[in-house]
DNA sequence: CGTTCTTGTCCATATTATGGACAGAAGCAG
DNA sequence: CTGCTTCTGTCCATAATATGGACAAGAACG
């Protein structure tokens, strides 16, 4: 049902868009969009000036790296602030953040990666902020997007691991390590990462399911290792646990 | 130097993304898509479908109607937030806000659209609400459009206009009396409507100018009529148009 | 129960997007 | 300087793609 055809090119300048997103401010060069689309270099070249003409895409003077345009956020605008998901987690992760003190993150699916779209910073002194709110990654290579291919059905997420794959290389990670971990977390009931993608931190994710049962995003705790040892990673994985069903209930109702 | 071809379906797909975009939350039904762009019918539902499917269009289930979907904010965070423009402006946004106590907007131009982006409504017990932050129009149709468009070189703005014509009728409205305007916001030194998008209300929209000399934004003060008689209408002007050169000092330096 | 509005689908056609091949620019090594 | 490698940009014959006229069916209205 789901392949329509006649718009081959859209489809085509919606994965470079993604890519590009995955570049944030900074932005992406060109041969780096072509490797990780797989589509030849005049194609990608020719829609990505395209959308440099349409204000879509933004083109860096110094780096000449391209990036997401002004035009996107002025688009989302349509769009009612904030989004009905970040509404329903509110209170749990004020609640989570409280209650454990370290850094605190809302991650949902978008097609094949993961993007942080909550931040909560906690009182202990030492915070892992590596990740921003906007920031994207193929689903898999962080504890969150291992935590969302866990609760999917497994052929779904294999699936998803083998798309993403030419992306792992980039992250120092390959199909095999990700699909081991995604057997981990569902054996665990969380996702769990003990090095996380910054040296000497460890993360702990738990999945929300939309009411049809799908994942739609993850709730992420980090830390410095010394501070998750098995025993609080017990204790933390329950406030995730029990604040995620919270959140689940917000959305269904 | 523009046209560069080998992307039709691209360009065509943005132009019904801008349209879904007036359409806000609520959508825009396909016939209407099809009014304003020209398109034919079959070409812009399979856009449309494609978008769906790509998660960048929703269509709601009661009324039919396609929307701004999910998939735009998303690649907008991308971007930093706030941006430049809206910072530079907070501070002048603030002081007019203060001093002049009627809602105050700020307005963009994004291709041949106007794009609310802030507004801060003011002490005095009568505001007009009406435009709220992400609504879009014709460039043209309302007193910021008519700035901006008066700010501008003259071959432009009626290209734009021109551009604009399908949509002017939906707005009571069309290109002979926006030439109009746009003439007299020239000779005024901002733009004004004494009917404003609501009944009983008059607009003072002065433009903004990018370090290029291209208007980039308007800031716009609406209020009842009879608020804005000849008097305070002078002073209104005088304050917006003071705040409306330190917002270019800002973006410029 | 015709009239007018809407949305959805088919498929032959020609317009459009494609990508192999070529080329220049920039960085680096010897 | 020259050769090597990496990047970006362009051309154009070709094949594949997107197009839109025609048809159909549902919904709203009087």
């Amino acid at each position: 049902m789901e392949p329509r055809q006649g718009a081959q090119a859209i489809r085509r300048a919606l994965a470079v868009l993604r890519i590009l997103a995955a570049g944030r401010e900074d932005g992406v060069p060109l041969a780096e969009v072509v490797r990780t689309t797989g589509l030849t270099r005049p194609t990608v070249h020719r829609i990505v000036h395209v959308l440099i003409e349409e204000g879509i895409v933004e083109r860096h003077a110094r780096t000449g790296r391209y990036a997401i345009g002004n035009q996107v956020p002025e688009l989302a605008l349509a769009r009612p602030r904030p989004s009905r998901l970040l509404m329903a987690a509110n209170p749990s992760l004020q609640r989570a953040s409280a209650a454990i003190g370290d850094t605190l993150f809302l991650t949902v699916r978008t097609g094949n990666d993961t993007l942080c779209v909550d931040r909560r910073i906690g009182v202990y002194p030492i915070q892992v902020l590596s990740i921003e709110v906007g920031a994207r990654r193929p689903l898999g290579v962080s504890s969150a997007g291992v935590a969302i291919l866990a609760a999917m059905a497994a052929p779904e997420a294999r699936k998803i691991v083998a798309a993403n794959e030419k992306r792992f290389e980039a992250y120092r990670t390959d199909v095999a390590t990700v699909l081991g971990e995604v057997t981990a977390a569902r054996r665990l009931g969380y996702g769990m990462r003990e090095i996380g993608l910054v040296q000497g931190t460890k993360s702990i994710s738990t999945w929300i399911k939309t009411p049809d049962g799908q994942p739609a995003a993850a709730m992420t705790v980090s830390a410095v290792r010394t501070r998750l040892g098995p025993r609080r990673e017990q204790e933390v994985a329950e406030i995730l646990l029990r604040e995620a069903r919270i959140i689940e209930q917000a959305i269904g109702g």
